[in-house]
DNA sequence: CATGAATGAGAATTCATTCAT
DNA sequence: GATGAATGAATTCTCATTCAT
């Protein structure tokens, strides 16, 4: 029995996340993942039972991905300011640096039949745990879950997708100004 | 005959936003919308040259039409606070009257090969031209255009997108109510 | 417009025959009924909506042939002994005559997905009615309907299946006699 | 351990026919074979060097086992009319109580690719030796053995086949009281 | 012996597009 | 202009079989 290897279920994700961002989801086929991945096409459905399930899956798994990135660079005892500073800029730099997933992952929440399955709330989940101690303490303004989620993360991945890309940094300075201002006490 | 044609173009469109409504950009075929605008697949090439370029023409025709369908609720003589109102409800009211054309272009917009061929600048232009007016006049506060964009609509759509849909009135006006705070003098 | 190729549909399913008698059903493929048709593969499902509608179809169709041929055979005017020599030789000769379209039925009719949509019963139907106004002029015994087909049909196709070619003739003349024994009063 | 292994050979074949009447030769592939034995697709190349091969070597076995099935109703002090009443009689109930094995037999039969590897004729010899007996004593008339064949089995099986469900009782004793007519002296 | 992983070849079917009328 | 027929290329997925353990 050869056993599963794991290596190669990850050059089969790669491939999907890279082919997506060059040639989106309607582009893409199990074929040119295969391609890209070094595989037989036959081989990914050893992985996965289908394609509509492999992507189910690897959205699932994708979409927490940029709310983990952001929890790692959050520390506990950051003033509110930097809070938001250090999740708007922190979206923006993911959205950058893992261009990739995050356009994967901004078309598959747009896709009717993928976007019933996985939650963007679950995803928002921990850092909305700590937004609320912050609300708690009295360092942020109280609103909603969902617009806080609205206005901390929607604007900026529109700045992204849209790649405003001269004034970038003065750009996302000012929303991170708009922001303090608009959630700090 | 010039009605029968137009009538015949504008049930493909229909067709085409109806079917990526439901089943996504990629489980839509050129066969599945020349069966549901009740047309042959062969009339479709008679007004396009193709599918690639009816999806970028279409959706550069419907990307520009939430802002016109909010051009007609904006009045000249609208105080800031209700600019912004007018402006996130339109939004809001919009994805949901015309679910299929929200759907479509959000879609569209993030599918590489079709976004890169239409901007959402220029879409953005006539609104843009108002809310300069209002900021010349001192109502509102003077933000980069990208970031007043994004605030104001990329928050709604995210709303919309995940359809928060219980206390749905409630987050929108919260949202006003922020908006508001934020980008009025 | 180009109107549909009657023609091409009669090849298709010639080729459907041709092949299932040479590799049985399970070893037909779609590419290889287009490929010995000289169509496209594509083309087929022009014709048909999928290969086990084209098999229900083409069934149905050819369940009937043997009968249909047996019926042309027959003459109003014949006495009980050459009734049941023609209805034994015609099946036998039928068999041998249209040796795929024989072994196709024979394979279709044990096949369990496509023999539950076709029924045996109506292809005997003209020839019942032949036999019953035989019956009913008391030149043939009456029994069950059920038992006159398996005895007037079966036996003789298990001579062709079995391909028992030696003493062929002798074997079917014996078989007749023997059913002439069997049905005449 | 042989236990184990004759075990595991069994469930491969009881898989083999289950699925066959279930979904038809063409419906059936070695893995879900596996699965249905609750064996590794490996293990059955094992067993058998090739699908082809275990398919022929399954038949050739189970198509002899209607006749072992008859064989052991059939006792030697029978007279003519019992022999067949016994004969016609087991042959149905063997297709009612092995549905899988008659109808994987049927199918079989009738596959180009296998029917020319196993003959008929090899397992109807121990029945024929019995049927030669009677002749000779004068109990039944001498037919070919072809013919013979082809009456006492043929018939039976067309109303197995064809699922003659309603009066299925009287319709066996008429075919029954035939085919003494037709074979005692 | 037994296995799950792996695969090249091929299955059925759909695709976007063009052809002939 | 409008169409259904036709298709080469590509789609998703399954197949029988072999590999490595």
């Amino acid at each position: 029995m050869r056993t599963k290897d794991q290596d190669k279920q990850q050059r089969i994700k790669d491939a999907m996340v890279k082919l997506i961002l060059r040639d989106g989801i309607d582009g893409t086929s199990v074929a040119k993942i295969a391609r890209e991945a070094g595989v037989s096409p036959a081989t990914i459905y050893v992985y996965y039972p289908n394609k509509e399930a492999m992507m189910v899956e690897v959205f699932r798994e994708y979409s927490a991905s940029p709310y983990r990135y952001l929890m790692q660079k959050i520390g506990p005892d950051m003033d509110g300011g930097l809070l938001i500073e250090t999740i708007v800029r922190g979206c923006y730099s993911f959205s950058r640096e893992h261009e990739g997933i995050f356009s994967f992952v901004e078309q598959c929440s747009r896709c009717p039949s993928l976007s019933e399955k996985v939650s963007e709330e679950e995803c928002l989940c921990d850092i909305l745990d700590i937004i609320h101690e912050y609300q708690r303490r009295g360092v942020l303004r109280t609103y909603s879950d969902w617009n806080i989620g609205a206005v901390l993360f929607a604007p900026v991945r529109f700045l992204a997708v849209n790649h405003c890309e001269t004034n970038e940094e003065e750009c996302l300075n000012e929303l991170i100004h708009m922001l303090q201002g608009l959630l700090l006490k």
